[in-house]
DNA sequence: GCACAATCTGAATATTCATGCAAGCATTCA
DNA sequence: TGAATGCTTGCATGAATATTCAGATTGTGC
């Protein structure tokens, strides 16, 4: 039985969004599967499931691979949308971007939380970003045109 | 002061584990930083944290790439330590392990929840793995082979 | 099949978390 | 300057989640 449930739950937060376990505890139960909100707790602790932000400002359940896959799914929209050239400089990275978009793309770099990234700074169509040592910036940048398409 | 506090915020939980949002109030007044939990459940949200499974079976904070990190580590170690050899057999997978370590291993790969791989089975020095088509047999062959060593 | 152990689950509850609201502060603009 | 606006936070509280405990179910060895 567990191990069904498991199998189900793990293609409904696929398809849909499910904002909490209760109403993970109701898509089962319109499956046919009946339990409650306490299982539905242990069932997301054994499947390593994770509670993420949602595109509305909310929250909701995800895998570890599609929590990864959302943020940067963002980011690389975001970033790929903007950017049109990429040149270090040092320990600098400067990043060239559409005229206005440079605040949007900075954002999108502060939220990776890169540890390597030490700060950003942004105008109308050009970003510095600081890396924290020079030995860093070859891998930073080449994930920024990985990224950048 | 919220830009400093995130930063400390980030600091404390890739030091420290940190079970609740009271708990890192509570370190972060220790380090002079005057917060409720209301507060660090907001900034919680900004810095997209994740409530992640900690070792000890409870739960911790974490960033996404620490946390994607926790995972496959931990992965690792056991497959690492267990394998002797990889085969591919049409659409199946087949791991040598250590005797005795097998049911271990073929554990770990479950609990990827790796959509091309349909089911596992674990003898004792064997595991089975199947995958849902030929086509993703290479990609996972590979990937394993990655993770062994 | 029958005890026994182990696992699973729901109900109730304790704990933890998210958020509406109002207050406090800074900034802007006239 | 002083009103207007926006941002941040604490307080209080409702919402959501984790866990304890006890009963149910499943599996196991005999």
């Amino acid at each position: 039985m567990k191990a069904i449930r498991h199998a189900v739950i793990l293609e409904i937060i696929g398809k849909e969004d499910v904002e909490t376990q209760e109403e993970l505890a109701a898509a089962l139960r319109e499956r046919g599967i009946l339990v409650t909100q306490a299982t539905v707790s242990r069932d997301i602790k054994e499947l390593h499931l994770l509670k993420v932000l949602a595109d509305n400002g909310g929250y909701k359940y995800a895998t570890l691979d599609k929590a990864e896959k959302g943020m940067t799914d963002r980011f690389i929209r975001i970033f790929s949308e903007s950017v049109v050239s990429i040149t270090a400089a040092n320990n600098l990275i400067v990043i060239k971007t559409l005229t206005g978009s440079a605040a949007a793309a900075a954002e999108a770099v502060d939220s990776m939380h890169w540890s390597p990234v030490v700060g950003t700074l942004a105008g109308d169509n050009t970003i510095f970003v600081a890396v924290r040592s020079i030995d860093e910036v070859e891998s930073v940048i080449e994930r920024f045109r990985a990224m950048a398409k």
